[in-house]
DNA sequence: TTGTAGGCGTTATCAC
DNA sequence: GTGATAACGCCTACAA
């Protein structure tokens, strides 16, 4: 059903139904009428790839995720995906894997598909390799970047301080009289190297500033969380404290140690980010530093969102954390 | 850049570098090169909105969730997407939310982008206003349900069998010595309503035949899992069992019972379903039926491609569940 | 082996 | 108010 079979059932000409589909001025009224009804009757819906031809705007927006089955970044990607939709948007959700190479790949996947706006999740985002390609392949259409920036003039960026956020709950846990704390992180993104700086920021101002070199690998899941924590208790039994870059290790960091017979949160007092899910199914239940996703995504999205209306809002934007306090601090 | 300016430059016509880029047979060699050197040096990529429009194919396709943060469908969407991009589509997320007009809505949202197959996720989707929605919206393109089905005739089911996966469950606490046993819900999918089925069938065979009453209704969330918990525990003091719908409800079920000082295993034995990451995050971790997410997206992804391919995959696929016992039996 | 012409469904720009 | 007509970028008979 396309608008040349609705102007002739109708009788009029192409154009004529099309102005009507789109709410134009300067149309009898009889015949719009007549057309709306015929419209409704056949069910007609515009087909937007066309439309996306003439208009040169496909109402697609692309959202770069690593891998959205981690709970933080599915959480935004399910509220941007409302807000953009709420705003006429469909949205191409590609996850993107870790490597520069397989970023960079879905970049070239989406280029073909005249997409109106990009959204990337995560900090990862944030490196040369996808800096180049997003230059090269997106240079003109409104970027936005939750929890990462990239100086490209088409690009916003909405961040999160970290760095501070992590400080904070290092010294929480110092002032629990926890001093001899280590700090696990799954990769160098940038936001983790931001979090990693905290954490040696604090240490140094601490007790126990020999933990600086406590600085440990683990990798987003629940075994490599578990096992560095047995790692961990191995190399330095006396450890106090375990900071965490993500709420997925922590959780079963806290199982390790609870495993091993460790008082949590008396003789260890564990830390995550990112305040999922996870944290109220551990039990204790997880202390987190709550990077403010839902604010984050929400951010994000508006951003992206003025850029697309034509307004010029702020490259960048910094929200900032908090400590949620539970049962293992 | 089009496969026009590519063509000035080469010196042909538009259609040769069509042709080359569609990789036909029938060019000279030296053209061929020729023109594959421009292509490469001008960074060209298709238009897939303007190749859309005269193939009639869109190269995408829709994938209706209810709501993607919820652990099982994410993964479901991550694997789907995973394959189906593998396979060169692109894939329209949406989350539809659980009533009727938004999953039909979505479904006409969808309507106009000349997807080129659809898939859903989670048995909500085999329902009459949706089955009216696809019959109209899309008559013609292969559809596949991954934990439904629909008597239409482009929609290919693959299915679980719950029905028995529930019932060994509750048998499994039976034997166990626990026969007064509680299920709980979120709402009457068709899914849910099957397990429904399996519970009572075990209970009325079982020795506590009364329990077939004890049928509770909780939302997919943290909180309503440790509220009806505790309803039960008031209602049901004697009470040996719960059978949960689905793994979030179950952990924070658990919860609710450790904090009353009611042992689990012991005193209680639970049990949910999905065996979600959150079973394993769980203290004591969650036995759970696993309703073989894995396999569903697997098979889905690929009926779907098949169909897309032009074969005609069977109408419907029925896959076991089995149990994964870990510290709540 | 290559080019020309027509069309995919829509919108925008002129005419009338 | 309404109707031709020409794009948008690509593909495919058909012709040369």
């Amino acid at each position: 059903m396309t608008i040349y079979d609705i102007a002739k059932k109708a009788g009029v000409s192409a154009s004529t139904v099309s102005r009507v589909v789109n709410n134009k001025p300067g149309i009898k009224p009889e015949t719009r009428q007549k057309i709306e009804e015929l419209l409704k009757e056949y069910g007609y819906t515009p087909n937007e790839t066309a439309r996306g031809l003439v208009n040169r705007s496909s109402k697609m927006i692309g959202i770069l995720i690593t891998d959205i089955r981690y709970a933080h970044y599915m959480d935004i990607a399910f509220f941007v995906e409302q807000e953009l939709s709420r705003a006429g948007y469909t949205c191409l959700i590609v996850n993107t894997g870790t490597t520069d190479e397989s970023k960079v790949d879905a970049i070239h996947r989406l280029a073909q598909r005249q997409i109106d706006g990009l959204l990337t999740v995560g900090s990862t985002f944030q490196c040369d390799a996808v800096k180049e390609a997003l230059a090269k392949s997106f240079p003109d259409i409104p970027i936005a970047m939750a929890n990462g920036y990239l100086p490209l003039p088409n690009v916003k960026g909405v961040l999160v301080d970290e760095y501070n956020g992590v400080m904070e709950c290092v010294k929480l846990m110092q002032e629990n009289n926890h001093h001899k704390i280590a700090f696990i992180r799954p990769n160098s993104t940038p936001a983790n190297l931001n979090k990693q700086k905290g954490f040696l920021q604090a240490t140094r101002e601490g007790k126990a500033p020999e933990c600086a070199d406590w600085i440990y690998q683990a990798a987003t899941s629940l075994e490599e969380g578990y096992r560095v924590t047995q790692q961990i208790l191995r190399e330095h039994p006396d450890v106090e404290g375990l900071m965490f870059c993500e709420d997925e290790a922590a959780v079963s960091g806290v199982r390790a140690l609870t495993d091993a017979g460790v008082k949590v949160p008396q003789q260890v007092n564990v830390i995550g980010v990112d305040n999922t899910r996870y944290c109220e199914i551990c039990n204790p239940k997880l202390t987190a530093l709550d990077n403010m996703m839902l604010e984050m995504s929400m951010e994000s999205s508006r951003i992206l969102l003025e850029s697309l209306n034509g307004n010029n809002p702020p490259a960048r934007i910094m929200l900032f954390s908090r400590i949620i306090q539970r049962e293992t601090t």
